[in-house]
DNA sequence: ACACTGTTGTCAACGCTGTTGTCAACGCTG
DNA sequence: CAGCGTTGACAACAGCGTTGACAACAGTGT
């Protein structure tokens, strides 16, 4: 049942990525493979390259595709707005993104798709440091020294969680396994704090992140 | 020519990771194959399971032996150093085990090893950041707030760094192609911070951040 | 000295992967 | 109605991680 090309097409971008990121947050990233995205497009494996130079050309657009949702929750942000608001606001959308497609959010958080939906929150994030009055190299500095910090640990943590569940478990399992039971008498600071270490969670960090990120922009307009 | 088992053996763990490590930070990550990695060894790929459970045993090995090199670094660190300066020699360390081991640092470093020389890591920071008096709580944060921060941003630096030649092309020259040729009537702050923004370095940011956690947990002492 | 046992490497094979080239079916335009 | 460009199907390629059966050897117990 071969198909054909005009309006009436079965495939196109949109829906491509559309599946694809619904398969992959399902299904996690090994799932998001040729053959079984084509098995959920009803489609053979290979139609798929009508549409897309290669998988990474996918992947990219996965990421611009997430990162519109970012863009949704910074429409409110305005000049008026505080630019320490404005930072918590940016970081907090960030981390909502991240928990809401973490498989594509690991897949790309270290890479930079050029996208629409990427310029525009870069533009947002430089209006809202522009204004302190900073030099050019300084403001240029806590721009990336920001964004590149908060990218940075978001992705670590979904990288983390959306491994294959056997490799998985050996992480995840890791500090309560091996790092709880070291002596006391070789690893006596991590002896003690091992309990306390386990309860720490991802998010705990991440908010600590931001304020030292917002403490340390403070220090520097002095 | 079958090979046999006793003292006068081909492989061994310590060969194989030996051999492996320089394969994949000569050649990169996707050149660190069973296949390949046998040619390297001289041996069938498959001897390899006789050593190792799965790649990703071979991989976690490969992180645990980097980390030595870290630890070798660390060795100078007493109780006399103040914890300012034994903070930096850490993230130092850090960077140096970055920098040379790419490719294995941007495999691993979202991943826990649990081996000796991460344990012994682990360890001197806490030794570090306990004598500071800030509660078990307090401080358990901050080791994972100073800890997570380096190795993502680093292993966020390697992931770029290291990504197939076809595709970090495209990445590398994402800045320089798209961003700046944004036009200044929609995107001002862009346009205005573009040249700037290429120039910064992964490294500046790297030590942006060490000054920022630093000045962190000064804020956190009071 | 000899058979036994456990270890290690070889080999063939399985089911995957991303991707290319060829071909057929279809919509649109002349 | 012919031709053309687009789109999907299909077969195929080289590579991947991994498994199971088999052979060669070292060391051990008798």
């Amino acid at each position: 049942m071969t198909r054909a090309a005009g309006p009436g097409v079965a495939l196109s971008a949109t829906t491509i990525v559309d599946r694809a990121l619904e398969l992959a947050e399902r299904e996690g990233a090994a799932a998001l493979s040729m053959r079984r995205l084509g098995r959920e497009l009803g489609v053979d494996a290979t139609a798929f390259y009508r549409h897309f130079r290669d998988k990474d050309e996918l992947v990219l657009a996965l990421a611009d595709r997430t990162i519109e949702s970012v863009l949704d929750r910074l429409r409110d942000i305005t000049p008026d707005t505080g630019w320490r608001s404005a930072l918590r606001r940016i970081a907090d959308a960030m981390w909502q993104q991240a928990q809401e497609h973490p498989v594509v959010f690991a897949l790309t958080f270290a890479r930079s798709t050029g996208g629409p939906a990427e310029r525009q929150v870069v533009e947002i994030i430089l209006r809202t440091l522009q204004p302190l009055g900073l030099g050019a190299a300084k403001t240029v500095l806590l721009y990336r020294l920001f964004m590149d910090t908060l990218l940075a640990l978001a992705g670590m943590g979904c990288t983390a969680r959306t491994l294959p569940p056997e490799i998985a478990e050996k992480d995840v399992t890791a500090w309560s396994r091996v790092y709880a039971a070291l002596p006391h008498k070789d690893f006596p600071a991590t002896h003690k704090h091992a309990p306390a270490l386990i309860g720490v969670t991802d998010h705990e960090i991440f908010m600590a992140s931001v304020d030292s990120l917002i403490t340390y922009i403070e220090s520097q307009l002095a």
